[in-house]
RNA sequence: GAGCCUGUAGCGCAGCCUGGAUAGCGCGGCAGCCUCCUAAGCUGUAGGUCGGGGGUUCGAAUCCCCCCAGGCUCGCCA
């Protein structure tokens, strides 16, 4: 049997090889309107050549190709419409083969075999002073999910945490904790603590100034190792550390690898000195390490202060090298849209350093996230938390599911409002093209029908309720079903809806190739809505567990191959598929 | 002033890279569908000079140029 990842392959090639016998060999093939056929090619390109009407040459092609396409063939007909020649699929092969793959392969269809290729993926890097927010959300969700479709596809990926746990703002925090916090320990999520504390400094600092200076005396002397500031300083680090663990967990996020800056900081030199002896750093007037890029059509950008502090470069710059010992193939940083122009400055650093991997390093840029009230900043409060938000797209979903069933016990609510609530959020972040701003409104942004991760889950659940009732009522396992698939004739899927489906199904490892190939999970979201409508509209029209003989037999088995993708499809976005909701 | 991103129906978005057949989807509006496998669903209907203008092409939402609007950024913030 051929595999999933042949399929399209087994298809095209087959046209193409009709083709090979026309003066159309050399045109590509497209994917037109489905109304069309399965494959496209226009005629246009011939006309002036041939001096005949486009349509006419179609119509005479088509003609010749006919003699070679069957119902048995992979190609079932040909046909021309005006100046294109349309090849369409034989529906009852196109069935078979889709729906036994799905069914051997099963949470593997659509992912490709492991490849050579290792991409370090960097993503979330937050800032140790306070609880993440829906910006991290963001950039959270882009980053698992890239991973995923990227490990789906083949590669061996290596998530990177890059934790910022040293400089101001953590100062900040530490110095107000030992002001006024008197070694308490935290009496609520340790993140949230710790960041109570921040936002007490910035409070504090509107009516004293000088706090301004004891940070600053602080972080000097954590820089200069005191121990007792040292003490207090990785206590509260590792309070932080561990309230993001749960914010991870609830969001599907791990790493493979954490970096930390307070490990790397000072290990600058060497990299520095090697960067003046090739002269890819120069120094300023001032005295300032500097990196002139003019020549590559980029602003000059500082890697080290003149009084040997380092900036946020110094630091990337350092954890490049680090990243170096990995030897990756790929570098991929996930980071916000505002620093594009400081990632193309420094990727081309690294090249005129000389790292073997720079011309792989990719910038996945993301839109900022807006609230009603303008862009969040966490000094000034205007902020979501991500722990709340979460807490409350679990309430929002614990009221949906009671509005529908009251008979459930309370137990069963909670574990329906996390999948489902998660699942709404989730969705809504990643179904929106990375490049695009989110303008988010709590109220509002948020709902639980149409284009909604619920929408995919529902039909999810649906397929599952469907499978159980055949179970109930013919007393026989969905694997009893599959056995006699073998010799199954698929020919009695003659309904629209049916071969809609199979060809939504037969589409799924070109679309997740794509999503990975681009870094897109919109592209993966889009499918899986396109997917669960296919199967709802298909379910509305024509019974399944109460039709008879070989058409359920075929409807039970088409459903199942809709479930499996939408569970694989589901997987691959962080998000649960229930089987009922 | 310069660079990057965005501009598609009242609102939110897909399609643009790789040009092709009447520009799709969701929300909202209006009109319908639960004696039938979960109505978080389905059907119908109204709604679009694809920001504007040039150009390339047999053909442009898609490629090129100019302009307009919004966002981000422009050596020692992260």
């Amino acid at each position: 049997m051929a595999s999933a990842m042949d399929l399209g392959a087994l298809y095209r090639g087959a046209v193409e090889r009709l083709l090979s016998g026309t003066p159309l060999r050399a045109v590509q093939l497209e994917v037109p309107d489905p109304r069309f056929g399965d494959l496209a090619v226009p005629v246009f390109s011939l006309a002036k050549g041939m001096r005949k009407e486009p349509a006419q040459i179609a119509k005479e092609l088509a003609a010749e190709l006919a003699k070679e396409v069957g119902a048995d063939r992979l190609i079932g007909s040909v046909a021309a419409i005006g100046p294109y020649i349309n090849f369409t699929f034989s529906d009852a092969k196109l069935a078979a083969d889709v729906i036994r793959t799905v069914a051997s392969q099963k949470e593997c269809y659509g992912t490709a075999p492991a490849s050579k290729r290792k991409v370090l993926l960097e993503y979330s890097a937050p800032n140790t002073n306070k609880p993440q927010h829906l910006g991290h959300i963001r950039n959270n969700l882009l980053g698992i999910t890239v991973a995923r479709l990227l490990a789906a596809r083949g590669d061996t990926v290596v998530k990177a945490n890059w934790v910022n746990d040293r400089g101001m703002g953590v100062a900040k925090a530490n110095v107000a904790y030992l002001k006024w916090g008197k070694g308490a320990a935290p009496g609520k999520k340790p993140d949230h603590y710790v960041g109570d504390w921040y936002v007490r400094f910035q409070k504090e600092l509107a009516k004293d100034a000088t706090l301004e200076d004891e940070a600053r005396a602080n972080l000097k002397r954590w820089e200069d190792g005191d121990t007792q500031v040292r003490a207090v300083w990785k206590k509260m680090r590792d309070w932080v550390i561990e309230g993001y663990k749960e914010t991870y967990g609830r969001l599907g996020c791990s790493f493979d690898i954490w970096y930390f800056e307070s490990d790397i900081w000072d290990q600058a030199k060497p990299i520095i000195d090697e960067g003046l002896a090739k002269g890819v750093f120069i120094k300023d007037d001032a005295g300032n390490v500097v990196a002139d890029l003019e020549g590559h059509g980029l602003p000059k950008k500082v890697v080290l202060r003149a009084d040997g502090t380092s900036v946020y470069a110094t630091a990337d710059i350092i954890l490049a090298k680090k990243k170096a010992e990995l030897s990756p193939d790929v570098s991929i940083y996930c980071v916000g849209s505002e620093h594009d122009l400081y990632f193309r400055q420094l990727f081309k650093i690294l090249e005129l350093l000389g790292f073997s991997y720079a011309k792989n390093c990719h910038h996945l840029s993301y839109g900022l996230v807006y609230l009603p009230e303008g862009k969040m900043k966490s000094r000034e409060g205007t902020v979501v938390d991500a722990d709340d938000l979460m807490d409350g797209m679990h309430a929002l979903a614990a009221e949906e599911v009671r509005k529908r069933y009251d008979d459930l016990d309370g137990k069963e609510v909670e574990r329906r409002a996390e999948s489902i609530g998660l699942a709404a959020l989730k969705f809504y972040i990643l179904k929106i093209d990375a490049s695009r701003d989110i303008h988010f409104d709590p109220k509002e942004s948020i709902s639980f029908e149409g284009e909604t991760g619920p929408y995919v889950q529902y039909a999810h659940a649906r397929i599952c309720s469907v499978l159980r009732q055949h179970e109930e009522q013919n007393g026989e396992r969905s694997g009893a079903v599959a056995k006699r698939a073998a010799k199954l004739s698929f020919e009695v899927l003659a309904e629209d809806e049916e071969k809609r489906l199979v060809r939504m199904l037969y589409s799924y490892p070109e679309t997740l190739a794509k999503a990975a190939l681009d870094l897109k999970p919109s592209t993966l979201c889009r499918y899986l809505l396109d997917l669960a409508q296919g199967f709802s509209i298909f379910y509305q029209k024509h019974r399944i567990v109460q039709a008879e003989g070989a058409v359920r037999d075929a409807r039970l088995l088409l459903a199942d191959s809709v479930r499996q993708v939408l569970a694989n499809g589901l997987g691959l976005l962080g998000i649960d598929a229930p089987e009922r909701m």
